[in-house]
RNA sequence: GGUCCGGUAGUUCAGCUGGUUAGAACGCCUGCCUGUCACGCAGGAGGUCGUGGGUUCGAGUCCCAUCCGGAUCGCCA
């Protein structure tokens, strides 16, 4: 039998002196002063020191010389009250520490390949590999702790608002519409694929179907697409969808299921409703559908002014219908030459902006990036409407609608970063609703849904439809934290007609619907309810709760920027037997590197 | 697929306008040390400067190619 534990490393206090414990694990760092030996001992719990000497144990001291970082150990000895001079008021269990009579080593340990501390800055590749050492340090175990919270957090909250959790399942058929789908070949369906799913959007509308009236899963899906620090080709979803609801339950719903994840995760109350906006506003308002609403920034027209400038820039842009918007960065307008030729640099470059024009509002003159070509009258009515102060910069692009404004919100968010602008204790939550229906791709010259080909347009806006698809506003929303779209959801369509005449919208063909989402037509011949729902991003949700910076510092074990797990080491080739069974064969000439 | 940034010791980094034996910190190893908790002190090991080519008397440094990583745009209903 092994020296089996009687408490955690993170539990002993002073309630404890005197009593005989044993504790196991991790060595953390060792400290051999020669006559005595003080080792932190860690696990998941916490760490406590424990002390080999000579007066407490012969034996064990002399074997401790052999301890060294990560081994694994078990200890017995008595817990004792430090003196006060040795009180280390840095750790909960600093008051006291454990005097060792009895040592034994379950597992010595390779130097591991980096420290394993909370500060660490190593390589990420070097971290996913090992991912298992990773996963010891203190701030990683917090973020999985804290989304353990939050899985358990979202089940009560289900649980006890008689929502039913129902398994969909992870080999369905490929959509068409939207991201890539993973694919999975069919041993003994020859040719053919099951995908897995984006999302498990069908099932959950045919489960309102079946009346089960309310549903939630947490749900992982796949989505084939490059990767970003918030974005991994499999995610975990909190899915939702309800019967014979409006957007206001949604939301209510949704807040209250906020509510409790911030209250149960970090302590913090947040306050609801959340405010809205619509999509209109968003956009010319801030220049993104998810604006971060914990600082101000916010755009201004400025082609009024500009309209008949002498600069060409301005001038055409308008004449041709497109904007000159700007923002004032509040105190900014003491920013050097230097600071704003990288930061032109930078628009161009990172943001894709044809350059970038300024004005600051300084006491002793108004200087323009642009005072060659641009009046000082016009100047100075720019700067006025936007409302600069003395000491205000202004920031100005100019550019066709579609691409001036989330132009000018990715520079809103860049000077919101780079200046502190923001404040960080802030949690701002943000309803954006109002969407428009469909997309105009001009390459593929076919509308596309916005959000999915199953959501509802308003009920206003039905009426003729067809004749203004550009205008037709939808039934969806989106749930916006601190600038990240943490959660995306509609009232579904319900009607098999009006279904119909959204594929019409979209393109396909009567045949090709029934060929694709026949199943779920065929369901809503049968008596569906009207319906929506929700799906909220829970490694985001997660990753914004515990401030870590990438999503990745909230996955067990996520994948590199490639889809690539690096510890485990796949995708990989399989054998050509495999394939075989299979009925695939690689192309000639791919390259498998 | 495009653009930008990076690759030097186990790790994180420094290394100037090209110049002798490529450094620091942490980690690691050895020794000393009975109250440390970033223990301390003394000593030591550890490098194909991502790879290949080029320029040069001489390349970590300059040029070209290539590989790898990251950020970002496209993409992500």
């Amino acid at each position: 039998m092994f020296l089996k534990r009687s408490n955690t490393c993170g539990e002993l206090t002073l309630d404890d002196t005197g009593k005989e414990v044993t504790l196991n694990g991790w060595v953390d760092t060792r400290r051999d002063l020669g006559g005595v030996i003080f080792i932190d001992l860690r696990d998941r719990y916490g760490v406590t020191q424990i002390v080999f000497s000579p007066q407490d144990d012969k034996e064990a001291h002399e074997k401790a010389d052999q301890l060294r970082s990560e081994y694994v150990i078990g200890v017995k000895g008595t817990v004792k009250k430090r003196d006060p001079e040795n009180v280390n008021p840095n750790m909960p269990t600093g008051n006291i520490e454990v005097r060792v009579t009895e040592l034994e080593i379950f597992s010595t340990a390779d130097t591991p390949p980096f420290e394993i501390k909370d500060d660490i800055r190593t390589n990420e590749d070097l971290r996913l590999k090992y991912r298992y050492l990773d996963l010891r340090r203190k701030v990683m175990q917090n973020n999985l702790m804290l989304r353990s919270k939050a899985y358990r957090t979202i089940r009560n909250y289900f649980h006890k608002n008689e929502f039913a959790e129902v398994e969909t399942p992870v080999l369905m058929r490929s959509t068409p519409e939207g991201a890539r789908d993973y694919l999975v070949p069919s041993r003994v369906n020859p040719g053919k694929f099951f995908a897995l799913p984006q999302s498990p959007q069908t099932y959950k509308q045919i489960l309102m179907v079946s009346g089960m009236d309310r549903y939630f899963q947490i749900v992982k899906c796949f989505r084939d697409e490059d990767l970003r620090a918030d974005r991994q080709p499999e995610f975990t979803q909190v899915d939702v969808e309800m019967s014979f609801v409006n957007e206001e339950d949604i939301y209510t719903m949704a807040e209250d299921l906020m509510k409790d994840l911030f209250k149960e995760t970090i302590g913090v109350d947040i306050k609801t409703p959340f405010p809205r906006m619509t999509y209109q506003d968003a956009m010319t308002n801030y220049g993104s559908d998810k604006p971060d609403m914990r600082y101000d920034l916010k755009f201004v027209d400025l082609s009024d002014i500009v309209a008949k400038s002498e600069f060409r820039v301005f001038s055409k842009t308008v004449e041709k219908g497109g904007k000159v918007i700007g923002f004032v960065a509040p105190g900014l307008g003491s920013l050097g030459r230097g600071v704003m030729d990288r930061l032109t640099k930078r628009v161009q470059d990172e943001i894709g902006a044809g350059g970038l024009i300024y004005l600051k509002n300084n006491e002793d003159e108004l200087y323009s990036s642009v005072s060659k070509f641009v009046s000082e009258e016009e100047n100075r009515a720019m700067a006025g409407k936007a409302g600069a102060e003395t000491g205000d910069l202004v920031l100005i692009l100019a550019g066709p609608e579609e691409s001036v404004y989330p132009q000018l919100g990715q520079l809103r968010v860049m000077i919101a970063k780079e200046y502190d602008l923001i404040d960080e204790s802030k949690h701002n939550l943000l309803w954006v609703t109002d969407f428009p229906l469909l997309e105009w791709d001009p390459e593929d010259g076919r509308y596309y849904a916005m959000h999915h080909p199953f959501t509802s347009p308003r009920t206003e806006d039905l009426e003729g439809m067809e004749d203004n698809p550009r205008d037709v506003k939808a039934r969806a929303y989106d749930l916006v934290l601190n600038g990240n779209e943490i959660g995306g959801g509609s009232i579904r369509i319900h009607n098999r007609e009006v279904q119909q005449r959204m594929f019409n919208m979209l393109g396909i063909e009567e045949e090709e619907a029934q060929e694709k989402f026949g199943f779920l037509l065929d369901a809503f011949k049968f008596g569906a309810p009207p319906h929506g729902g929700i799906a909220l991003g829970l490694d985001r949700i997660v990753m914004l709760l515990t401030g870590a910076r990438s999503l990745r510092d909230v996955i067990a074990f996520p994948k590199n920027q490639k889809a690539q797990s690096l510890m485990d080491n796949c995708p990989d080739v399989v054998d050509k037997k495999q394939l075989d069974e299979l009925h695939i064969q690689i192309k000639p000439g791919v390259k498998v590197k």
